[in-house]
DNA sequence: TTATGTCAATACGCTACCGTATGGTTTGCG
DNA sequence: CGCAAACCATACGGTAGCGTATTGACATAA
């Protein structure tokens, strides 16, 4: 059985995208999930029964619960920075737009603008499961990366740079998570507001 | 049962301590799963394990699962509010020193500078359960405020004021969550900075 | 048409928990 | 002493969820 799925797995990894939708569906379904609840909410026959089907099926494309967990964080990875980042170097708007833009991710990003929900998620999942510790630390390298490629174009430079990033960054997280009965134009000024301050010179 | 708990509680709440502390050892214990793991890593017969007694004891001391859980979170917001704010008071120490005390909180708050670990968990927490969302939000309001004191005691009014007080209480969270590999030093020093940029004049 | 691979349904065993019922043990106190 | 309340242990029923085994349905290729 488990050979089974994963010769299955590695055929289809070659080449076409048979039932790739099916598989889709099954990490989609838990994504939801760990965006409204948190990861111990993800079980197997409750997202059957959302999808339509047994776990009958779910068995046969997973090996078991971690590995659907480990395509769930790989997901994830992939719309936590690869997707974001090709949107900034897509657009042309001015530095000090992008960074504003990027300190209100993950408040707006989709689904649902849930993205400061499926963060914390991550994150607490994270305390729990190395495999997922690992996962974010690699996400945080690279937005980390990323935001300091946005504040040298801004002309800072060596130390002076990293920490600004480094403070961008991290109020970029701590405003998704805050718990504050703040409006959407005021959390969108809060953001400019900021932005301000970090690429202040002094 | 359950009666005869609600009334050996009020009872207590008038006057002595006489078990006491074996409740608050049950809340402690919670507190420390909490800590290293998420809620629903709290299971009462390993809390018993742990503190070597069995169901029976919880039982009796607690009307279910529910019951602990919510005096663990009365027992958080103590400690992320009220004790903190007695500390900051205590102290005579400048208006930047005292706001880069409070941005390295709750990263070095005891027990085992795991305060970054139960904020995290007590948020992931509270997008489950209704009753800890109306708790953080809360203790996010006692802190804003807080904060917002001590933007006002550096000379900063109004509005501006409490963009800058938004802004330092977001970097704190999100600083305190950021996984990326940074020693104790630059920790402290990416703090100081941030501490800087936000008292910083323009 | 028959064989083979793909995908799903059903039924089952198993374990980890919660909460209850009930009985035992200690402790304070008249 | 002796009794009541406080406190804890043991045993049990109930449920939820994981993983497996087995069979069925359907497609496609030989």
């Amino acid at each position: 059985m488990t050979r089974k799925a994963a010769s299955a797995r590695n055929a289809r990894a070659d080449g076409e995208a048979s039932s790739r939708l099916s598989e889709m569906a099954w990490v989609k379904a838990a994504f939801f999930h760990i965006a409204n609840n948190n990861v111990d909410d993800i079980r197997i026959e409750e997202l059957a029964r959302e999808i339509g089907v047994t776990k009958g099926s779910f068995y046969w494309h997973f090996r078991n619960r971690q590995d659907l967990l480990e395509r769930l964080l790989a997901y994830w990875m992939e719309r936590a920075t690869v997707q974001i980042a090709k949107w900034n170097r897509a657009t042309e708007a001015s530095g000090v737009e992008r960074l504003t833009a990027l300190l209100s991710l993950p408040a707006n990003t989709p689904p649902d603008k849930k993205g400061a929900d499926i963060e914390l998620a991550v994150r607490a999942w994270a305390r729990q499961a190395p495999f997922a510790a690992e996962i974010v630390e690699k996400v945080d390298r690279i937005r980390a990366d990323f935001f300091l490629e946005l504040i040298g174009e801004m002309g800072f430079e060596g130390a002076d740079a990293r920490w600004r990033a480094h403070v961008a960054q991290a109020f970029m997280l701590g405003d998704a998570f805050l718990r504050s009965g703040m409006s959407r134009d005021e959390r969108l000024e809060a953001v400019r507001i900021c932005a301000r301050l970090i690429t202040a010179r002094g």
